[in-house]
DNA sequence: ACCCAGGTGGCCC
DNA sequence: GGGCCACATGGG
C-alpha cells in the first residue's frame, strides 16, 4: 500500500477538520508546549483557565510570576518544565518581536524554526506544531505515532524524526493543510486503536486489519 | 495498582 | 550518535 492510499483510507473513517481548534497564534505556541505528553483535554483545560483570567497574551504571561504560572499549569502535567517553557517564549517574543508571534513566524521558515529550537522546551516536535498550526508553514509533524503507523503499515521502518519527516514531505503535497490533515488522520488512528485489546477495531471489525492486511497483534498498529 | 497521554533535556557511554 | 531517565497531573 502507498502513503497516499492510506491516506485516504484513513480520511474516510476519522473526522479531523477541528483537529488544533482555530486559535491565535500565541495560543497555538502556548498549547503546543501544554501538550506535551499530555491528553488534549488537560492541556485545554490550563489554556480555557488562563483565557477566563486574561493571561493568554505574551505580555501577561512575561509579567506574571512564575510560581503563580506554575500553580496555573498543574493540570497539564510537568508544570514547572512547562511553566519555565512558556514564560521563556513570551520574555522571548517581547525582547525580540515586540510582543508579535507574527514577527517570529512570518521569518523564513529555516530560521524561525532554529530560533524556536533555541527556547527551552521546544524540540524539533514542537517546533514543527507551532510552524505548521500558528505559522501556517509546510513543516509535517513526524511524532512518535507517525512512526508507528508507518511502521506497522510496512510503509516506513523508522523512528528516527527526520527520516520520517523527509519521507512525508516528499509524498505530499507542500501545503500546510494537508501536512495538517494527514499528521492529525495518523495520530488519530495511532490513538483509537487497540487500546486493551490484542487486535485493534479494524481487525476485530474485518478478520484482517484494513490497514495491513494481516490479522492478530502483528497486524495492530500498536 | 497499574497504564497511558498530540516530548524535551540532561547525563552517560 | 544512541540508550536511559526524570519530569507530573489526570483519566481509564
Amino acid at each position: 500500500m502507498r502513503l497516499e492510499e492510506l491516506v485516504r483510507r484513513l480520511g474516510s473513517r476519522y473526522d479531523v477538520e477541528r483537529w488544533w481548534p482555530a486559535e491565535s497564534p500565541w495560543e497555538i505556541m502556548v498549547g503546543a508546549i501544554l501538550v506535551q505528553r499530555t491528553a488534549w483535554e488537560n492541556a485545554t483545560m490550563v489554556l480555557d483557565d488562563l483565557r477566563a483570567r486574561g493571561l493568554l497574551e505574551v505580555d501577561a504571561i512575561d509579567d506574571l510570576p512564575l510560581e503563580r504560572l506554575e500553580r496555573l499549569v498543574r493540570p497539564a502535567g510537568f508544570y514547572r518544565q512547562k511553566a519555565r517553557s512558556i514564560k521563556a517564549m513570551a520574555a522571548h517574543l517581547r525582547g525580540a518581536h515586540r510582543s508579535d508571534p507574527l514577527g517570529l513566524l512570518s521569518k523564513h521558515p529555516g530560521s524561525a524554526r532554529k530560533e524556536l529550537l533555541s527556547l527551552p522546551g521546544v524540540g524539533k516536535e514542537t517546533a514543527d506544531a507551532i510552524l505548521l498550526f500558528a505559522g501556517r508553514r509546510p513543516r509535517f509533524i513526524a511524532a512518535a505515532y507517525v512512526s508507528r503507523v508507518l511502521s506497522r503499515t510496512g510503509l516506513f521502518a523508522s523512528q528516527d524524526y527526520d527520516e520520517v519527516q523527509r519521507y512525508m514531505e516528499a509524498r505530499l503535497e507542500p501545503d500546510p493543510s494537508t501536512y495538517a490533515r494527514c499528521y492529525a488522520l495518523m495520530v488519530q488512528h495511532a490513538r483509537s486503536t487497540c487500546r486493551t485489546r490484542p487486535l485493534c477495531d479494524n481487525c476485530v471489525l474485518m478478520d484482517a486489519c484494513a490497514f495491513t492486511g494481516r490479522t492478530g497483534r502483528e497486524g495492530c498498529l500498536r
